[in-house]
DNA sequence: CAGGTGGGTAGACAGCCGTATACCGGCTAA
DNA sequence: TTAGCCGGTATACGGCTGTCTACCCACCTG
């Protein structure tokens, strides 16, 4: 039974709706979220026995959502430098729309608790591996090691976590947190591509080439 | 009057003690911070109105201190690659040193408190800046105009202290840590001197020198 | 039909919290 | 010397919190 019973669902998506903003998963009180999902505080036990559990499902019910997103991403363009276009703007466009979970997710990672710390680390891990090995399955990135190619993943999906909230809460900003994401992209790949040279030999080579 | 009275000091030396691994500042209660500092609750009112203030402050004190600690920064290698590697290695070694106030910085930076988060930003904001126009001044990346500098500037920084949780919590990938922000650090500025060419260029030119 | 179980409710408990008011000693300035 | 402020203390209030026990009903199963 994979399906969320009524309850369950009501309390976890009032987390959601109260966390966007100014709180964090971890300040919830159990009364508070019974409040706002409009059941009786103790009706909680029934579905979780602490809070950190319940944090846990919390994390575990958006990281679902998130799979499912992610999911409709993988048919995109084929040129390099068009796929981090086309993947930034979906993510971010992603993280608009679900606000919530994007802060819970960004919020907890550096949190108080080890445990959602842990959860969602190794989340990350797992999405920063899916995106190298669709950039080495579809050869995006052929003059790049595979072993680089994930390295320089992990590293962009905390960038573009790191730049998240600013883009939900800066309107203004988004187009450019857009393609500043793009640049640091483009940017690490094409240094990639130059790691085995020197840095005498990289300074030529710009040189020659203004 | 810039030096803290005892109370004060105490407080926020309180403060930074019990953040540590398991809280953020923005859930600490008046009471448990006075308990910690061995004083009377209310003593906490004679020293600031509100927790607000008192995070406020907390930042302010960090800030300090961390400023402090870049200064003595300034005069290193002259290589880019060198510059780099020792001002990671001594950036990191900094974090280790003040584990509490890094804890705060990076827990804070997404907390939930706005106002905390505007007045991090900006102190980060500052210190990319300082960052950006060391660079600029020694020279160490000719190649690459200056707004250029400035953009990698933040998003070094801001990757730094991603990481720094990471190299603190976890001593077995200090090292790998450190290493992997040097590679961080050269690809961006060795993919920024390859901005204005196109991608096939670069794809040929890295073909080239394999 | 009987029995049990899962989800929801009600009330009460102790404990912590932020806040307010009032009291007190010591320092400094008039 | 005295008035006033500054840092620290004591007590008290109302409100919120997590937890426990008990009650309840609707449902399914035997």
């Amino acid at each position: 039974m994979n399906a969320l019973t009524g309850g369950k669902l009501k309390l976890i998506q009032a987390a959601l709706r109260l966390i966007t903003e100014t709180r964090s998963l971890t300040s919830l009180g159990l009364r508070e979220l019974a409040r706002e999902a409009g059941l009786n505080p103790n009706t909680f036990y029934r579905h979780f026995k602490s809070l950190d559990e319940f944090g846990l499902q919390v994390l575990g019910y958006i990281a679902e959502e998130m799979k499912a997103g992610v999911r409709d991403l993988r048919q995109m363009a084929d040129s390099s430098e068009q796929a981090s276009r086309d993947t930034v703007a979906f993510v971010y466009h992603y993280f608009l729309a679900n606000p919530a979970a994007t802060t819970v997710a960004v919020r907890e990672l550096h949190g108080p608790s080890p445990i959602l710390r842990r959860a969602l680390e190794s989340q990350l891990e797992a999405s920063a591996r899916e995106m190298a090995e669709d950039i080495i399955e579809r050869q995006l990135v052929s003059a790049v090691p595979p072993e680089t190619i994930h390295e320089i993943s992990r590293m962009t999906i905390r960038y573009i976590l790191f730049r998240a909230m600013d883009y939900i809460e800066k309107p203004a900003q988004r187009e450019a947190i857009q393609t500043e994401t793009e640049r640091f992209i483009n940017r690490q790949f094409r240094g990639a591509m130059l790691d085995h040279l020197s840095q005498s030999e990289v300074e030529r080579l710009s040189l020659d080439h203004q």
